[in-house]
DNA sequence: CGTTAGCACTCCTTTTAAGCGAGTGCTAAT
DNA sequence: ATTAGCACTCGCTTAAAAGGAGTGCTAACG
């Protein structure tokens, strides 16, 4: 349990640290204002939070910087969530105004305003098709041996392949295959869609066309595998504004980490809905253990979607990234809501 | 016109200084074995070279390096393209072998794979629809109020968007005006589709339907909007591991700048068809101008649909990367008519 | 007893100086 | 025409010195 004044002192090191980046030290604290004692009495107070594990020091005579204990400390009873600016707002308001007419426009609309505003690199995950039903589904021929298979979902998220059609699949063959899929598929979730398929559309499909089976894995490959969400990157290049990454082997070993979409979405493997942050090794990646994750998730009825994130140094704007991200997942959920509502 | 002997010296300077990055001086290059001459000799040329612009010092009692004009001389008269090795054939040759089922996946791949076997960034334009005709227009409805609209080219090249429906707009109507659009579009060019839109269609569409200004317009905006092509990239870590942008601001100016999607189409803006080498300041973009960018365009039926392109530094590795895009790019335009033939 | 001033000490960072060495340009010899 | 020899330049590395921010401890103060 700290007391009062352990805390106001933890709290003014760490906000000194985020704007400036140096070992804080116990004369600059004393000078700010908020803690009203003397340098000594600070040192004292920062030998017992060190001691606790909540500081550290870089070597002998520096000033203190937060350990990770001493950031996630902050985040959780510390910081303050007031970090909208007016800048800020404005920003966030016109991003309703801009006309998006698919969410690929909203989601990547919402990872570069992100990065704009916090000088950090954003990381959103495009919504995940799990909850969604199928809408619509159409082959569109091509020429003799290709079609492009359409998925619609009732989100109005389009997938789309192209696909060879197997020899002796006539076109009429390809319009009763349609047809029994819309009448079976239509409003059954994604999620559902595989067994379905096997079960009932493989009996039916079997009366009327020969070579079913290579068809019908054909379907299931076109329709169970594009339900990976998409990964929008924005701000990669601001890492290297910050000084922790002056040192460019660091730095281009995270900027290696974010070119790998696979790594990204292992990366968002659990989110909680809600806010949630990753400080330092908290993280599973190597990469960014000198980093903090911060992310949300928005929501559709009720059921997590996608999940938007800001990657920073672990002396990270925490106060500012939460609220701003919380304010935007909040309207991203109500953006989608207004349009499949 | 230079003699022989200094092509020589100019090829085994630009060699050397592609493989070490550091200044080269007069001893080393008379070592190497193919230039037999005494230092002083290779001296005396080397000032030569100098005077015609062709190469630089650093400094005084520095070696030399090339000068842009030196590494477009090398380009247009010395280098070698026998520049593919065993490896990469073989990674070459998987490339067809990979199951592609949408066009998105080829160019990502080939961005993939150019990065990796140059350690330097790659660019990809993906195909412009210019060329290419509607094949299939359809609109699906999500809901009262929006419907998805997806576009299908004959090249199998899907583009979509969420629309909303005006008010006095039925069901039946939207059914009139899809098969509408689908008798008279169908097979047009999509650099023709505007105007068909406007004479022919605005008079029918009027006979039937109400309001049929405002939809028009949706469609017209719909249609041609999404022509432009989209854009991958891949390995823009490479930049950190030249030497020559150890320098973070140089580097960040760099990453910045491949992060605008739209510099990056306007660098690639006047593509003529083949193999297209800018070094250094030959770049319009101040942020690269100590890059070199070298472009090859894929086409589909003679007519160039887009573009493949390797930045580095203008000290590049440029017989490897000219003949791996020279390869790459018919490979590309092989698989793409491969699919449409 | 909590708080604060004073002071010696630590250790990182910056500055200055010296020496090294790769490379050149010129001259004279072959 | 080519090459060996040599004095000279200048960036780079290493070493030493100066500077300074900050600490920990002790003793004094209210």
């Amino acid at each position: 349990m700290l007391s009062e004044r352990q805390r106001m002192i933890l709290n003014a090191i760490v906000d000194d640290y985020i704007r400036s980046a140096e070992p804080v030290g116990s004369r600059s604290i004393s000078k700010r204002g908020d803690v009203t004692f003397s340098p000594a009495t600070i040192r004292n107070e920062m030998a017992d939070l060190e001691e606790l594990g909540l500081l550290e020091q870089p070597h002998t005579s520096a000033g203190r910087i937060p350990s990770i204990k001493g950031y996630r400390y902050y985040v959780d009873h510390l910081v303050t969530l007031d970090g909208l600016g007016d800048q800020d707002v404005r920003k966030l308001r016109t991003f309703f105004a801009e006309k998006m007419n698919h969410w690929e426009g909203v989601i990547g609309h919402a990872a570069t305003l992100l990065s704009q505003l916090t000088n950090y690199t954003s990381i959103v995950l495009g919504p995940e098709m799990f909850s969604t039903t199928l809408k619509h589904f159409q082959l569109i021929p091509i020429n003799d041996v290709s079609a492009v298979a359409i998925i619609v979902a009732n989100t109005g998220h389009v997938e789309h392949r192209t696909i060879t059609i197997p020899d002796g699949i006539s076109m009429d063959d390809m319009a009763k295959i349609v047809n029994l899929l819309n009448d079976k598929l239509t409003g059954i979730p994604f999620h559902r869609v595989k067994s379905v398929l096997h079960s009932e559309i493989a009996k039916e499909l079997t009366r009327y066309i020969d070579h079913c089976e290579e068809i019908l894995s054909l379907l299931e490959q076109t329709i169970t595998e594009e339900q990976e969400p998409k990964v929008f990157l924005s701000g990669a290049s601001n890492m290297l504004t910050q000084p922790e990454f002056k040192d460019i082997d660091k730095a281009k070993s995270i900027l290696e980490m974010l070119e790998e979409t696979q790594l990204l979405m292992q990366l968002f493997q659990s989110n909680p809905s809600g806010i949630q942050v990753r400080i330092g090794t908290e993280n599973a990646m190597e990469a960014i253990n000198q980093c903090s994750l911060i992310t949300a998730t928005y929501s559709y009825e009720g059921q997590s979607l996608g999940t938007i994130g800001i990657l920073g140094p672990t002396r990270m704007e925490y106060g500012k990234v939460i609220s701003l991200l919380d304010y935007l997942s909040k309207d991203i959920a109500l953006l989608m809501s207004r349009w499949h509502k």
